[in-house]
DNA sequence: TTAATAGTGTCTTTCAGACAATATTAT
DNA sequence: ATAATATTGTCTGAAAGACACTATTAA
């Protein structure tokens, strides 16, 4: 970096200005499904529109302009227990029709939260089974795609699946996390004893929940989120050679 | 995101200005030792610091200016090979002293190049290997230890280890990129089995190596990557299970 | 009672890792 | 000749996945 060039950019008006923002795929599962956290857009381009959440980077970290940006538009019912991680950062010259704008995406983990718009203020955002979301402004699809990727991973690796459950949770919904991220259903037997094998995934409470199964079966055990930051062996995905070339 | 915040953003006087830098993790292998690409800095501040090599984005992609400003400091030497992924994005607010600057950091996997000095034109770029690197400029050295992190991971779910080497290798030569990026020996025979066994990894050339090893043995055969984007099944570290949690 | 569910047991196959053996080549 | 190296073979234990079984509870 010369310093002319640093210079240039120093004084914006000599030089193509440049806009950070954050973009925020929040995920999380209601009855089932997997569900991302969307806003309609009102403005032009792309008037509306269904959009990412997201805004401008003020004097704040990264990751603090993403949780800013989901608070924002969850309100005051997000709760403390979200996970927040960046995605990866898109700056395609015309992403934005109106200016350069380099956007800096982030993945949130949230267990299922009350619809937004039920809380008074008439929020712009609500939740979407992301099987139904078909077009988005800018190049948010994209985002929602490597989002969606980074999350099936995720799951594999890291015992993060509990961060889209309340504190305190049965195996049959653990189970039924991995289902609705992963698309297809899991084998009940065999991934109790998975799960249970992996160390520091989970810990019992030593409780059972209050009653068994919506249409009958015992009460379930009840477990929290271990301490372990990495499941070892991984929980891997019912092998798919062919997605593998 | 309203009109006046886009406004304000719009005219960039009206705006803490931000600027937007890519940083360029490149690693190589030299010597049987993982090496980074640094340069040393002419300007405050950190005048005389080693630093990754970057610069400001232009009118291009994220991808092109990483690409570019590798380029610029490898020189001619240069291989079409190499291998380049975005790692993440770096804005902590206080990170550059002179003004806002919001870097998004890349990794590049090269084979074995040439020094940058003996190029004639006097770059300002050398190879360090990873483990004598102590202190960097800014925040350097944090996005180094990320890239290591995320090469070490890279080598055992994807083939990249074979962006580190020449179009055609030797079993051995592969090992020695694993034992060097992950800084431990692997049992050759097991590896050797196992690399074979992962379709899609390595196919063979039919042709063997003109020579054996160093000190004695037989002509080894020669490999050339295969048309695997991921492995499967991974190549895994050997465990340290006290780094999981 | 009936059907669904939670949890456990067993078997087979695959794979990682330890170890051994053999053939080939530089020195 | 000697020692190092490439490659293959064998064995053991861990783990995944298929399947079966028992106990418990909602309706």
């Amino acid at each position: 970096m010369t310093d002319e060039e640093f210079l240039a950019a120093y004084d914006p008006s000599a030089f193509t200005p440049v806009a950070v923002t954050v973009d925020v795929v929040a995920l999380t599962i209601r009855a089932g499904r997997l569900c991302v956290l969307l806003v309609e857009r009102g403005e032009s381009p792309y008037a509306g529109w269904r959009a990412l959440p997201g805004g401008f980077v003020r004097e704040e970290t990264l990751d603090a302009a993403a949780l800013r940006e989901l608070a924002e538009e969850t309100g005051a019912a997000m709760p403390a227990a979200v996970h927040l991680e960046q995605l990866r950062t898109y700056g395609t010259p015309q992403r934005d029709p109106r200016m350069r704008v380099v956007s800096v995406a982030y993945l949130a983990f949230a267990p299922s939260l009350p619809d937004p718009r039920a809380g008074g203020d008439a929020s712009g955002a609500f939740w979407v089974p992301v099987d139904e979301v078909t077009e988005l402004a800018f190049d948010h699809a994209h985002i929602l795609a490597d989002a969606l990727d980074r999350a099936r991973s995720k799951l594999e690796y890291t015992p993060l699946a509990t961060a889209f459950l309340p504190p305190e949770f049965t195996m049959t919904e653990l189970r039924a996390v991995y289902a609705a991220v992963w698309g297809e259903d899991l084998h009940a037997g065999n991934f109790h004893r998975k799960v249970l094998s992996v160390p520091g995934f989970v810990e019992s409470t030593g409780t059972t929940a209050s009653r068994g199964g919506e249409r009958g079966g015992p009460k379930a055990r009840l477990y929290r989120p271990g301490d372990a930051h990495l499941l070892h062996p991984a929980l891997l995905r019912p092998t798919r050679e062919d997605t593998v070339r």
